[in-house]
DNA sequence: CGAGCGTTTGATCGGTGTCAAGGATCGTGG
DNA sequence: CCACGATCCTTGACACCGATCAAACGCTCG
């Protein structure tokens, strides 16, 4: 029932935080899970509820966001294929935010439970979990500096950079062209923007030739401007790992 | 050379987030360690550089930040005595923030070399140490919702409730009374407004008889209303676990 | 064809930033 | 004990970025 092809993805991102042995990889592959598909704004948890499961994305986007008084809300964290969604309210067992479909996505669910056991029987699996939930910390850090000190300009072109990397480092895309999966609307709720504001400050990078739309995708004309504008420095997600050491930890 | 006295407020910590056996409180509190003191704007580490140690906050307050362009800067956390700060960036092993001092601090170095040896032989207290970088990541979340969405009252209000509920638990002080080790540029460079704006929000709470202030001290005359102006709801904190139950996961 | 949703644009408003100056407090050295 | 400088706090006047309100437009899917 286990697929193998299914959780190797999960076992190829914590490979590349750590060095597994064979007992490492056997362990990850035998977790039991489920799958489900969502559709697009149906929530996979919501802020408050206990948390069973962790996610693997299989495809599609999530976002991760908190409501906050005055209906307003703001997105926390945006994920793609290969992302380890839901860790944390899993292992906090009750949700702190809300976890919901951007478009129609297909995860894998694999109990709390199970991920603890798995850290308990193989403690170098654990570090790797550990160390990918880091990286999701220090993506976090960021976005505080995006939302709190960047003007519209500046962290809408970060995020747009930023979105460029994550996905063509998942595969999904080239750096200079990809789908954004967002409305403007959610786009403003990543930013602490409205609606309105994000479209301006879309049509002004456009204008600035920075970059294109089309539709829902986005093509990056003048990466180097672009990254500029954004104030954009990838270190903080951590992509050089993919190839070079293998290993995060000294 | 190991004073159990030191590295007993770690054990504390890690077993308020996971239920320890004799081994593995034997295990933490053999960790090899130094300590050090930080002057008041002193750095522990810069973003960019190779970090080679986490921190046990003794006593003092730090606070984790980032520059930005322009010359900004955004405080992305605020940590106070019994906090364990660094293990983002010691594990990581290339600082992606800065650690800085606001006020004297003496801190207790661990390598990142011995955290690692330390979770891979008791899985437990890896576990541990995980759940408490997740509940640090829970607060991210908070800040990024907090500097994204609140008006200048609101997150203001917020980030005092926030201040009071960690000193209260940290033993430092009463939620009602405390100290804020910060100046108004410091606490601006939190919320992402600008000293000015931030006394003149402080004032603004003062006068609306939620809060008093009396030099670096806060004196929170009306809770209720402060949380009720904060939005806020200390659930992100995940300090019930204090007393209770013995484990947050299942 | 119509309904619904998202995008685009314009006009105006308001919250926060900026600039500037003075006041309070504290540490330091004479 | 006082003088001084440095740092932080406070306040006012004004500017501007982004919010709000409103309406039209375009696309997609029944």
């Amino acid at each position: 029932m286990n697929s193998p092809a299914i959780l190797n993805t999960m076992l190829e991102r914590l490979e590349r935080h750590r060095q597994f042995d064979a007992e490492d990889r056997t362990a990850v592959l035998a977790l039991p899970y489920t799958v489900r598909k969502l559709r697009p704004h149906e929530h996979l948890i919501r802020e408050g509820e206990p948390a069973e499961n962790s996610c693997l994305l299989r495809s599609g986007f999530l976002c991760r966001h908190k409501i906050i008084a005055a209906g307003h809300r703001q997105i926390v964290s945006v994920h793609m294929a290969g992302d380890m969604v839901n860790m944390q309210n899993s292992l906090l067992k009750t949700a702190d935010h809300n976890v919901q479909a951007l478009t129609e996505a297909e995860v894998v669910l694999i109990s709390g439970r199970a991920i603890i056991e798995l850290a308990t029987a193989r403690p170098n699996v654990a570090i790797a979990m550990w160390l990918d939930t880091l990286i999701d910390g220090s993506i976090f850090r960021e976005w505080i500096a995006n939302v709190g000190r960047r003007d519209a300009r500046s962290k809408t072109a970060h995020i747009l950079c930023e979105f460029a990397l994550r996905q063509e480092r998942a595969g999904l895309a080239a750096r200079s062209r990809y789908d954004l999966p967002m409305t403007q609307e959610q786009l403003g709720d990543a930013l602490g923007l409205t609606p309105v504001h994000v479209n301006r400050t879309l049509k002004a990078l456009e204008q600035a030739g920075l970059i294109s739309r089309n539709r829902r995708s986005v093509t990056i004309s003048d990466w180097d401007a672009l990254r500029v504008a954004g104030d954009f420095d990838p270190a903080y997600l951590y992509l050089e790992l993919a190839e070079g050491e293998r290993s995060l930890v000294a």
